[in-house]
DNA sequence: GTCTATAATCCGATAGAC
DNA sequence: GTCTATCGGATTATAGAC
């Protein structure tokens, strides 16, 4: 009872994970907790305060995913794990997954709140850590670690998202087999080795100038 | 005036575009076409149904830019124009790219309508059919194209979502240096040479069996 | 800190006249 | 096909008593 405003925090975050952000009010809230709405008011601004908490501890379950990761012993490994963290994370709670990247769109913010963001930048800090520490050890390809981490960070959340909104027609089974195909396929490399070198040769020029290239690069090689 | 279904479509889809799906109403709707509010249900059920017109609207949208796409002479060339194709359509119609990927979620469905499945299902069978000419023009490596298919998705969408949802603090062009350099490397591949032999072992073996796994695989090779 | 009561809006959808 | 009028409901948030 000292922490009433934990305890309401707590009720929102399973409210939030029963019945998503539609489903999610202020009146609906006080009655899981058991007072009247009103009284909600007293611990939190409004329901954009709240929720942003509610984000908060999103960020929380997912920094104990990832936390788990670093307990492996070499860089590969835990880079390994924590790929596979990140996906454990989106399937066991995939309300918290969708939060956390949708705050600001879900409440019809225009800009996201600096809170989240400077924790989003966390997240991203932990993929460039993983990555950089596996291009010191010989595992990855020497690069930027910022632009590789990025690289693996928008294939694992894309490739998560997707299936999440149901647009993938595949059981989990099945879905998670395929999450860490895909990654390999990444790291892997996609194209042949005679077009790899173009690529190579493509990398290193454009830090400077140039328009947006994909793919197989400008005409110069046949 | 012979199609006031298709005017008020028109003016959904502005709607929608303008204030995005929290500031969509009926009666918002009726205001900007000009009649009120109960006139909008002789033309359309309910307002899931107007807005699943809506989605159909911007899976047109993106398929006008796909199709520029194909103008390209070779598998190459279509494959880059395609990634292009995909991430203006992006930046220049944010809202559409939203909605066509989290409609459901949206509106609170608990199933992804037939519609929107049978079209992202186009859209992914563009991504392979690009695939597979370049597989088969020796462009990319031989594989499963559509697996290959959904990993360039997954990597494409993933980056343009958290771009577009404020969580890359990047301007916009360098943003597009970002995209382009992002695909390059996937192409490329992103684990030294060494390590990259493991990862064929892994993928030769992984279609039958085994626990997920992402990188850098199995104890075998130091 | 919590209550009752209520303000002030907004929403989707319908009935029935024209 | 469109209107007026309205039903029936939801929401966030506040005022003031206890």
């Amino acid at each position: 009872m000292t922490d009433q405003r934990e305890h309401i925090l707590g009720c929102a975050c399973d409210l939030y994970l029963e019945a998503g952000m539609e489903g999610f009010s202020m009146r609906k809230l006080a009655q899981q907790v058991g007072v009247t709405a009103p009284a909600l008011y007293r611990h939190f601004e409004n329901r954009e305060d709240l929720l942003l908490q509610v984000v908060g501890e999103a960020h929380n379950v997912l920094g104990s995913y990832l936390y788990r990761a670093l307990s492996a012993s070499t860089p590969r490994e835990r880079f390994s794990a924590a790929g596979e963290a990140y996906m454990e994370f989106a399937l066991e709670h995939p309300r918290y997954f969708q939060i956390m990247h949708a705050f600001a769109e879900h409440l019809g913010l225009s800009e996201v709140p600096v809170e989240v963001e400077e924790r989003m930048g966390g997240v991203k800090r932990f993929w460039d850590d993983r990555v950089r520490e596996c291009m010191e050890s010989g595992v990855l390809r020497r690069d930027d670690p910022d632009r590789v981490g990025l690289t693996l960070w928008a294939h694992a959340y894309g490739l998560l998202s997707l299936y999440l909104r149901g647009l993938l027609d595949a059981p989990e089974s099945a879905f998670r087999e395929l999450y860490g195909d895909s990654f390999a396929r990444i790291l892997r490399g996609l194209a042949t080795t005679e077009y790899g070198a173009d690529l190579d040769q493509h990398l290193t020029h454009s830090r400077e100038s140039g328009p947006t290239r994909i793919s197989p690069v400008d005409g110069t090689t046949p």
